[in-house]
DNA sequence: AGTCTTGCATTTAATTATTTAATACACAAA
DNA sequence: TTTGTGTATTAAATAATTAAATGCAAGACT
């Protein structure tokens, strides 16, 4: 019952990796040095050096620190694994979520989740401490919390939202200077559209990607933490939903190839006008689709 | 070490309260029921039904339930106090902070943070974990978090994303319906701004309360969940550090309110356009007055 | 029969205790 | 005066622990 050593055993291997290449009997840094070396606190250094004296490794007397012998493979010591990182935690569980149509207001239970996605549950409750931010999840009054998303009444305002901030993304694009990184993505842009228009009847289904690499492009312009932070959720979810739609999906991918197309024209053209009024015919696409394909998924 | 019993202690006054008003001798609900009507699960009512058995209160022997004495005050149980709602931690928690002027990458002590605002430590990480979504704080590599906000960059970025909320906000609020409570709104307002005005020799302290309630008035147009979050956050600095720029802070004052007033005029107008115009004229004020702000408070 | 109720067992969640780690400070050595 | 170490204090992460919620089956009442 009690925090992991972690911390120590990673320092203890470092400073074992630092010793390796010095002479015998070389003189051993201070702990502050140490310290910074392997990017922790003296406390865990002086387990470290405790632990090399104790194994003969170093001799130790006051601030004389020498090597007794260089380190071997063998006596390194075990770091418990699976770091998991939680970055990628935000990508499974919204992934959870869209994958298995999770459906709204669904109690989620830390504990499992925590099992899952073999988190501990401390993370958990933090990451959704975070999204509850974002109006996805909330407590629940007798405790634990529950998943809010995904009904209507929450696609019609992400995507309220998310045009709010792509129209905005498109103005800063249109007054881009022209050795901006952006034109040269667009016109690449340009031509992976045209050459997919070209083989849509069977590679359609490659227009996903597409989608998420126009607007990324587009919203990269803005640099902004809020907005970011926002968007990486936008895009995910606006992406999976875009996946499932099967109704139709050839001709809807069709269309919104030309409406991308649309856009890029009229930000070549330097038209900020035209350029808004073209992605906000295509933002209006989008949350259409976004809707019928929550009620289909829904329906059945 | 375990969870507080809060939860069977204010079921148990509440079930005593329910009984006061019966009969004696009468009969008591289901323990579903009883479960309903305190609000808590099946497993606290049994609690509270033993407690009063153990005290005479009632009778029980498998669902017959009877009242044997009318429950009196003496009865009731002691609720450990201090329910120091962590609703208003956030505005709490941001007061502190600007209020002392905490500079940027400040670290944060949980523990200590945890005794200054009188919350538990756990209910503190979850704040934060939150917070660290809107780019305030983050956590540090050797544990704990630490605040990342008010330096220059941030207030450039949160100015920038408070413009594309507040301008589209106006939109709305041009194309809202005759009917809508925002044009009382807007008038009382109007009259309120003028008075003010005639005043402002004096009163020119009196603006910040004003401004609030103004762009409180407009974004209250717009229903979006992800809007209203940031809106909280976002006015409450600005608010702040209007109050602190000292600096001509009457002429500001008095130029602002010809701002809102420009605004209005163009609402109710129904000119959306000029609206637009006028709103940014307003914003660009606004945002040199914070970098201003924050310019002088860190350099005195 | 069918619904409502309870008894019991299992699972989950909140909170504290405990250990690891970080930090502060004083003094000693170079 | 700077740098290093010894020691003490404080904080953070995590598991242990208890409170509470939930699930299921059998019994009681209509």
């Amino acid at each position: 019952m009690a925090r992991s050593d972690t911390r120590y055993r990673e320092a203890y291997n470092q400073i074992l990796a630092f010793c390796e290449p010095l002479p015998a009997a070389a003189p051993i840094p201070s702990e502050t040095r140490l310290a910074e070396i392997a990017g922790v606190s003296r406390t865990v250094i002086r387990r470290c050096l405790a632990r090399m004296e104790e194994l003969g490794l170093i001799s130790w007397q006051g601030r004389d620190k020498r090597l007794l012998r260089t380190p071997q493979a063998e006596d390194r010591i075990a770091v418990p694994d699976s770091p998991s990182d939680r970055s990628d935690l935000e990508q499974r569980f919204l992934d959870w979520v869209l994958r298995f149509d999770v459906p709204a207001n669904t109690p989620l239970s830390v504990a499992e989740l925590s099992r899952t996605f073999d988190v501990p549950q401390h993370d958990l409750k933090e990451f959704l401490a975070g999204l509850s931010r974002f109006g996805l999840v909330s407590r629940r009054p007798q405790g634990g919390w529950m998943l809010l998303g995904f009904t209507k009444d929450f696609a019609i305002e992400l995507s309220d939202f998310r045009s709010v901030l792509e129209l905005n993304a498109v103005t800063h694009v249109a007054d881009a200077p022209v050795d901006h990184p952006v034109w040269a993505a667009l016109a690449q842009l340009r031509r992976d559209h045209l050459s997919l228009k070209d083989a849509i009847d069977t590679d359609f289904h490659e227009f996903s990607k597409l989608d998420e690499r126009f607007h990324l492009a587009i919203n990269s312009v803005v640099k902004n933490r809020f907005i970011a932070e926002f968007q990486k959720v936008i895009s995910l979810i606006f992406h999976y939903h875009y996946m499932w739609d099967k109704t139709e999906e050839k001709v809807r991918n069709a269309a919104a190839i030309d409406e991308h197309i649309a856009i890029i024209d009229a930000l070549e053209a330097r038209d900020a006008e035209a350029a808004q009024a073209a992605a906000l015919r295509h933002l209006r696409t989008s949350r259409t689709t976004l809707l019928s394909s929550l009620r289909h998924h829904h329906l059945g």
